[in-house]
DNA sequence: TAAATAAGTGAAATGGATTTCATTATTAAC
DNA sequence: GTTAATAATGAAATCCATTTCACTTATTTA
């Protein structure tokens, strides 16, 4: 019914091998010889039959993609970065969400392997001991996109959350602000949300402010659960003076929440999201955010697989991709001088 | 070195028929020799191999998506309706977007004919006569799900993109707006934006407003085109007292623009969106925009294309899915009377 | 020009499942 | 207790490309 290399071959006038090597750009092959394939493998609209490949050769050019809340805007992108490396270094992709749950990851890394991807991208927000140790015991190059993995034998491509939101709140602290409220993500995130709080912690130390866990409010990345955070900070801190919400969905959902109930922003309070997506430049105020760029990170994350699939020498398996802290309306701007202080410590500052 | 049926059937003690069978619930097999296989393939994990399966059924249980644009927020969510109910179904995804090139989408179309996929879902937004030939030309079945094909062969899943315009400026000319300018998506897009002008066009002409398409401007689904879009709008029709942007994102851009400027919204400008984005409702002032459900497109668009694949028989092509205008605060609500006319129009209004 | 080497090509084995057809074991029918 | 019918199983062909190995032809080298 199909095409086959039998086709091309019988019409060629040559062997199955002959015409598998111009195929594969074999260099045996006369020009001439490679000239009458070519030309009946055009004629016939030939198309191999991929299944065949793999099975003979045992590689895909697959690519195997688990996330997981992939709708969110940051993920998208990532999502968007990957598929764009992706066809690039030609792999094609084949995506699964596993709703962050560990059994539907563990049903694709087996749908993957049997389809005998070449590798695969993990966007998970929480990660279990048990993913780690299927992945390691599973012989195919794993990338994880979704935060730092501190097993040393896991590649990952993330920002560095700690640093990100250490210059936030270093920041907010030094424009005045004492009392900070805080909407964080799920507690089962294990990568974002937890390394974030890693690097509030750490800058609430150096600035020398107390560690209320009270004042960490639980949300889960959804403009909703950033409107109702902020109620909650409000109701329970009314002398807060600044909010920074672990993503900019979040941040928006509290901006909503404080002028619908009548606070300025920023002189009332400060808002501070993460991420950068392109809303945080079209919301009223405008949005301060650590800007990192999805489509950057998903890149990368291709960069490096491919790099692990080719085995070729890492320099490091742990990669950063660069973030700023881009300060907008929703803050109140340090003054010139300050904002030097914090740039002989090599935060990165910029307006935009 | 991976396990293989024939491995399986050693140990069990059968044939690799025998295995086989058991495998795909063949009836033939004797339960006690059924378990034996069972057993084997437990304690040897095995994994079949989809390569060869695919080489010999010729059927995949794979799925191809191709699209453009997929972060935004609502094909964001229709790319995760797909997923979930092909999954459900038994579909794995391949993945490839397009960016809207014909080159690209033609080059994902073989690749995934390589690759043996029982089907496709197309979300483009301009197609191409081109496009339609190929496909229809593919033995493979397809389903697009951006926007109505009129080629009565093409399957295609969508929301009424005429009816919902229509009834926007339906309720914007019943709420006394006479000045209204639009802000289109690319010329392009024959599909979404295109039908959307028609329902425009259509209602304007029922309420005996005149069509000027100078109030057109032309914008591409982003926050930023909406906001420079408004900058021209106001620029060149200072009188305008409503605009209807054709996607929500460029609503909010629209909004933004106009706050920025001193407008009031909804006193002195009314905005309309479409789409239902999550975002809609955490903006200031929330959004009034066709709602319609992206991830409800995928789902039906998975539905409608495993029929096909099952080739049972169809009750139509082309399925509709519902959406309904939200008016929240972004335009002056009509009163209770004058809703009450539209309702008998059986045009879905809602407060939210 | 003969011998040695390299280049180009083809035949056949191979990858791992499914499925047809033949065969054997079992049950039903008389 | 045979024979007929049915249920279970296995052997072998098949899907289609890649690749090894053997062989022929062309090119160098001496």
């Amino acid at each position: 019914m199909d095409v086959t290399m039998k086709d091309v071959a019988k019409l060629a006038g040559v062997s199955l091998s002959t015409v598998s090597r111009v195929l594969n750009d074999s260099s045996l092959v006369r020009e001439e010889t490679a000239h009458k394939v070519k030309k009946a493998v055009k004629k016939l609209d030939y198309q191999i039959n991929d299944s065949a490949r793999i099975l003979r050769t045992n590689t895909s050019n697959l690519i195997g993609v688990i996330g997981a809340g992939m709708e969110r805007p940051f993920l998208a992108n990532l999502l968007k970065g990957i598929e764009a490396e992706a066809r690039e270094k030609g792999f094609a992709l084949i995506y699964g969400d596993s709703d962050g749950e560990f059994e539907k990851e563990q049903n694709y890394l087996n749908i993957m392997k049997q389809k005998k991807i070449d590798g695969i991208i993990l966007i998970t927000t929480n990660y279990y001991n048990d993913l780690l140790n299927i992945v390691k015991n599973y012989q195919i190059p794993v990338v994880f996109a979704s935060g730092y993995i501190s097993d040393p034998e896991i590649p990952c491509v993330t920002v560095d959350n700690v640093a990100a939101a250490y210059d936030v709140v270093d920041y907010l602290t030094r424009a005045g602000h004492k009392e900070i409220a805080f909407i964080k993500g799920p507690d089962l995130d294990l990568l974002a949300s937890q390394e974030r709080l890693r690097g509030v912690k750490l800058a609430l130390r150096i600035a020398q402010l107390p560690y209320n866990s009270g004042r960490f409010i639980e949300g889960d990345f959804t403009f909703e659960s950033g409107y109702s955070a902020a109620e909650k900070i409000m109701r329970k801190f009314p002398k807060i003076t600044a909010i920074f919400a672990f993503n900019d969905e979040m941040a928006v959902g509290a901006i909503r929440y404080l002028k619908e109930n009548g606070y300025q922003i920023p002189d009332d309070i400060a808002v501070v999201g993460f991420d950068g997506i392109e809303l945080g430049k079209y919301t009223l105020p405008t949005l301060t955010t650590i800007e990192q760029s999805g489509y950057q990170l998903g890149l990368k994350s291709i960069e490096l697989l491919d790099k692990i699939i080719a085995e070729e020498e890492l320099e490091d398996n742990k990669v950063f991709i660069p973030h700023k802290l881009v300060v907008r309306e929703s803050i109140n701007k340090l003054s010139a001088k300050e904002l030097a202080s914090i740039k002989n410590k090599e935060v990165l500052v910029t307006n935009n």
